[in-house]
DNA sequence: TTTTTTCTTGAACATTTTGTAAATTCCGGC
DNA sequence: GCCGGAATTTACAAAATGTTCAAGAAAAAA
């Protein structure tokens, strides 16, 4: 879940800053301090992020940035010099979603990076609250409303609910349930999933005939959803 | 509780000169090169007022104006370039409160902000006050009051209260508290919340049924409005 | 400077949630 | 109906998370 940021930069002390406020905000922060480690990097860590330094020793930023290029659009913010030649234009034609100038406030730096976060994410819309008949699963505030009161209910239970609540009627591996809520690298027991959807049903069950968590034997889990006449 | 401009203007140079200038007047600054990053910083710092460049790529200054007058009375200053087609009762008339020419004196400009600051500063609007069923909570004035009595409360227990309090409902993690509360640039342990929590449950428990600061475990806190009848 | 207040932190403690194992029940094919 | 794999249930243990306290640091006031 945790966003990954790639840093390309040799100044040392620039990169230890820019990690220490990365990490802060939630980052996983990789540091490669030359061109050629971080084409390696970043094909092994396929980063969310990239942070380019343009003055590179051998390989400098927009190398790295057209050879990235070549097989991925991460968003790149370029991060340049002062004076240094910059032609705004052309360096985000290049590719680039943005970049900053050295000097730079931190508090600029993130702000740039949740913007090109923001503007390259899916279209997703941002609410996280679903609705259904009698039954209102909603992520903003952590809240279960069934039938318009509040049920006290775990995050991992509510998370898990929400999940299979997105997709109506698709069914859900034990397997797919622990990658996808739990964690790709989560390693634990698919009974687990069992004793949650349990849980889940005691606070559910009887409540409306349109929706259940069903059982797709041998297989997993669905959210039911049973059609009514449209309106 | 400084006050925030948001500079939307594509020429770097003259966004840094105006950060410059308007920093050193005690404004808080951001800039937005585009109209697209304009709106995105605008919904997510609701700044006190907007510096809007004209001549804006892909979307114009005037595309972002009408879409801010969506939501917003934000007092807004347009800046057009000398020669530019610009229609004054037009541009007013979109909803614009003063316009600046370029090249512009920034003493003059500097006038225009006080003068339509002067202007728009609405008695209620901007006060940073948000009432409660017998609770207020006034960061103007530095005070809380339950049941209309005033209670002693030191500076970040305040902030916290309000910024909570200014989305309702919402969960925050105890990392964005301290990113938004303390500051982005505050290294500290997020336990600190929970104690600054702690020390405003003992001077609100038992208050009002219609709200609390509730833990969501797993997540963080947040401060649960419960909805009344509307009348 | 001294005093007072506020803030931060770490540790002990309490609580809630989560995971696991094992017993039990269920399902579908033979 | 019987069997074996699959799902459910239960109870318990373990892990994760939250609360509280108190001491000391830092900041503000006097």
């Amino acid at each position: 879940m945790a966003r990954s940021v790639l840093v390309v930069e040799d100044d040392h002390n620039i990169a230890d800053l820019l990690r220490m406020y990365l990490e802060k905000e939630g980052f996983n922060v990789r540091i490669a301090p030359d061109g050629g480690t971080a084409l390696q990097e970043f094909s092994r860590a396929a980063p969310d992020l990239m942070l380019l330094d343009v003055m590179l020793p051998v390989l400098d930023g927009w190398g790295v940035l057209s050879r990235v290029r070549e097989t991925s659009k991460v968003p790149v913010i370029m991060l340049t010099a002062k004076g240094e030649t910059f032609d705004k234009i052309n360096g985000l034609n290049m590719g680039a979603d943005d970049y900053v100038v050295k000097p730079f406030e931190m508090k600029e730096l993130l702000a740039r990076i949740n913007a090109v976060l923001r503007r390259t994410e899916l279209p997703a819309d941002t609410r996280k609250k679903l609705a259904f008949d009698k039954l209102v699963i909603d992520l903003d505030s952590y809240e279960l409303l069934v039938n318009g009161q509040k049920i006290d209910t775990p995050p991992k239970e509510l998370e898990l609910l929400y999940h299979m609540a997105e997709s109506p009627n698709r069914v859900y591996t034990r397997n797919q349930l622990l990658d996808e809520v739990w964690g790709f690298d989560y390693f634990g027991d698919s009974r687990t999933v069992d004793v949650h959807i349990k849980r889940l049903r005691e606070k559910l069950e009887g409540v409306s005939e349109q929706w259940a968590l069903k059982t797709v034997w041998g297989v997993g889990y669905k959210f039911e959803l049973t059609e009514t006449a449209p309106q």
